[in-house]
DNA sequence: CAATGGCTCGCAACCGTTTTCGTAAATAAA
DNA sequence: TTTATTTACGAAAACGGTTGCGAGCCATTG
């Protein structure tokens, strides 16, 4: 802890404490001549003004909480790069929080940054999260709070999604185009919104063709660890898929692995699309067709959307939805 | 910001501000059955004290600082997973800054932590630091400072890194007994410490294979946008390499785009190898044979050395250097 | 010359918690 | 009963900045 405070500046200056806090705030009070000797004295001696009794006073942290499931994920550290990129310009500091898909992790937290730590909450909420009240009382203490990614349902606050149901029903369409019949989609949670959305549009899509209910195949992979075994059983059932839609990046290796041991071949046997921001798509073997979500995008309107919610209280977040729409790279996998 | 302080529930329960603070802190000199009532109040009414003002009185801030230079890399997601884990466990907040490589914005980001904002700081330096005064100020003022990944030389303080040296070794050596008779060491800095480890470890084993300097080809592609473009012309030249180590993670898609685009064969025209955590490793075209970090490990490793410098200012941090290796995973871009 | 007003600066309260020290009451020891 | 000792609590001073207000000083104006 540096131990040169305000208190030094001023008794080697022959100054008053607030003097010299004026002086550094820039005061219109203060004259330009004793500006200047303060700044010069302050960074001779490496003055840093201590954060917390500056933000004890104000009553701001100058500090966003980021809260995310996992960071393990390409998608949430290019939704970090984002929210970094405009905290940085805003001059704010970024707390991160990971809930590890854990309801009652994510209620510790948000419990925490109602202490007044933070200005603001970004969050992704995990797959376990299905009530609201935790989010509320944050509301209830005038903390901005923004969703992105993922988002709850019934609470009124800013989300900034990308558009889920359109991008399920264009990775269905594709799979069918390209001469699919029993497409299956995987998923890994039964209730996040950006799931259901996701595997919404896929059903939609596939009614639009025709294709009956029992054919539709939606299959869970709820277990991290055992997500490799569940997927070979899949290709080995009898009715096995002939296209597969990945709903979230970390299918993906999972899926080639197994079709890889089971000698089914991508795309000849089975036509493989996954949700996934992975750079690697275009070398894999073979080229992954993917939906990528625009995570660095994301990340940025989410945080400005938050801040304009810090800065003026004015402004109503609640009504507000931003959309940014992923895009489908077509590669050799869905040949 | 929430409302609800010590004072409140002194009120409502017709006590003393102090008698509330020594309730909650659990102290002996409170009678059970006043921490009870206390206790019962606090949770009714929401009650989360304030960090700041607790932060500024005992002069800690139970957060620390992890200053990395970028988190677009799988490598440092890993990682903070790994430093998470351990500062939850501690009860401590992690904040997060992005050097982008910086040096400048390395500097700021440390004088900030000089506040005492943090107890301690985790950072893998940007490519562009040689100076290390910023990184001395931070133990000056009783910061434990904590290198992983990235080190800085000059400086006495704990440092977590995997053996690069040896890896560099390894790598080139594999190559050499694949046949390759003109590996290449694609680097991305001439400084940084990581980099230059593992590279001396490729030219000790070229020049115990007895290969001449002018066959121990070293390329650098310092400019991100243009590394495509860079690695293409490397593939071009007249003495194009029959061997090419990545150093780091980002090198691998432009390499295999690259080696697609001008129809050179992995591995029969070039062997690949690569330092890198992509767990799509071995669905690449070809599978890919790496190196990999032990992310997870590294970070966690950092942090727990960290929080012992923290936590018994005793402990002397500054001999402290800790090697946790990587492993070698041989696919068939090296068969 | 007195009054007014603009410039600078200091005083002191305040932000919410922690912690030292003092003290009254209750209990134990003498 | 008197004297220690313990128990349970309160008063007040920190921690380091911030900020409203008052005050002294000089210059301008009527």
């Amino acid at each position: 802890m540096s131990k040169v405070n305000i208190k030094v500046l001023a008794d080697q200056l022959q100054l008053s404490v607030s003097t010299i806090s004026k002086a550094l705030r820039d005061s219109y009070e203060i004259s330009d001549e004793t500006k200047k000797k303060v700044l010069e004295l302050a960074t001779r001696l490496n003055y840093v003004p201590n954060p917390y009794a500056s933000s004890l006073r104000r009553k701001k942290s100058k500090t966003i909480a980021v809260v995310l499931p996992e960071v393990a994920d390409n998608f949430f550290s290019l939704a970090i790069n984002g929210i970094q990129s405009v905290a940085e310009t805003k001059g704010y500091h970024v707390l991160i929080y990971l809930s590890h898909e854990k309801f009652a992790n994510e209620k510790t937290i948000l419990e925490d940054c109602a202490s007044g730590r933070v200005d603001g909450v970004l969050i992704s909420i995990s797959s376990e999260t299905n009530s609201a009240d935790h989010i509320n009382r944050l509301q209830g203490n005038n903390i901005p709070v923004v969703f992105f990614d993922r988002e709850q349902e019934g609470i009124e606050t800013a989300r900034v999604t990308t558009n889920d149901f359109d991008c399920g029903f264009m990775a269905a369409n594709l799979l069918l185009q390209k001469g699919c019949h029993k497409p299956a989609f995987v998923s890994i949670s039964e209730s996040l919104p950006l799931l259901l959305n996701r595997m919404e549009g896929f059903k939609a899509a596939l009614n639009k063709a025709g294709i009956p209910e029992t054919d539709q195949q939606i299959v869970y992979c709820t277990d991290n660890d055992s997500m490799y075994k569940q997927i070979k059983s899949i290709l080995q059932s009898e009715h096995r898929p002939d296209g597969l839609i990945a709903s979230v990046e970390k299918i993906v290796t999972p899926v080639y692995l197994a079709c890889h041991e089971l000698n089914i071949r991508i795309p000849h046997d089975i036509k493989v699309i996954a949700f996934a921001t992975l750079d690697t798509a275009p070398i894999l073997n073979p080229p992954l067709t993917t939906i990528t979500q625009p995570a660095f995008e994301i990340g940025k309107a989410a945080a400005t959307l938050l801040f304009k919610g810090i800065e003026k209280s004015s402004f109503d977040l609640r009504k507000e939805k931003v959309v940014i729409p992923s895009v489908l790279i077509e590669r050799e996998s869905t040949l």
